[in-house]
DNA sequence: GTAGGATATATCCCATGAGGATATAGTTGT
DNA sequence: ACAACTATATCCTCATGGGATATATCCTAC
């Protein structure tokens, strides 16, 4: 028998635009809490630009629900500054992050070619 | 000095995921509450299906929002049935349901070939 | 060396919203 | 007549987003 699934990934969609963002930013490297926020503003630029208590907040909960964990992984020491939490995501994260994404794709093709300004009746 | 919009479109955004349904059923025809709710369960293949509350709380949001607006305009009294109370999107919703779309268009591309479950490092 | 801004984390607090439970009542089908 | 469905509405609880605030370290300029 495979490893199953606790909670299926599901459950947890839609995802805010914090929490989806923050999964974006850490599927590609590891990071901390400030270094994610910045990484966001610069990937979305500048129209998403988190405060520090979502940031924190959001990234609490998502430790809970097992979307992120604690990395000890570090920098060299040169680049690296003591005060940093670096948090990676999960198998679990990847998962949730990739069934939002299909979400969304399914959304967007749902209204792709609607003209919502054009008025009916 | 043409028509100046009181709020700004984005600044609603993101909506929620039964709001932006909402808004899509409604532009395409005026519908009442409880149609809403089944249109919605049909066109997502009952992938999202609201419960009284969730559609009534949001569509008096949408009405103190200026999303929406009652209509008067009913079917034949044929086909009607006096307890229904009918909805109409207003041009300020299509403004917003637009916005939304392309964001949900802008998400969508950002996302589109990353493989979420491709690990790193 | 010190002042000030940027970096970094964390919590308190409030307003808002989603949705389960529940209430009420009219309509339709058997 | 009785049940199931249609239809609207409110109450209540929980979770979230984010402003304000606190604290401390790092870095740069003077």
């Amino acid at each position: 028998m495979l490893h199953r699934t606790e909670r299926s990934a599901e459950g947890l969609l839609p995802l805010s635009e914090p929490v989806f963002q923050i999964l974006i930013s850490l599927a590609a490297h590891d990071l901390h809490g400030y270094g994610v926020i910045r990484d966001i503003e610069q990937r979305t630029g500048r129209a998403l630009v988190l405060s520090a208590s979502t940031l924190y907040g959001a990234v609490k909960r998502m430790m809970r629900d097992q979307l992120l964990e604690r990395s000890n992984e570090r920098p060299a020491p040169e680049l690296d500054d003591e005060r940093r939490r670096y948090y990676r995501i999960t198998d679990f994260g990847r998962e949730v992050a990739a069934a939002e994404s299909e979400r969304i794709q399914r959304l967007a093709g749902m209204v792709r070619d609607t003209d919502f300004l054009a008025k009916r009746s």
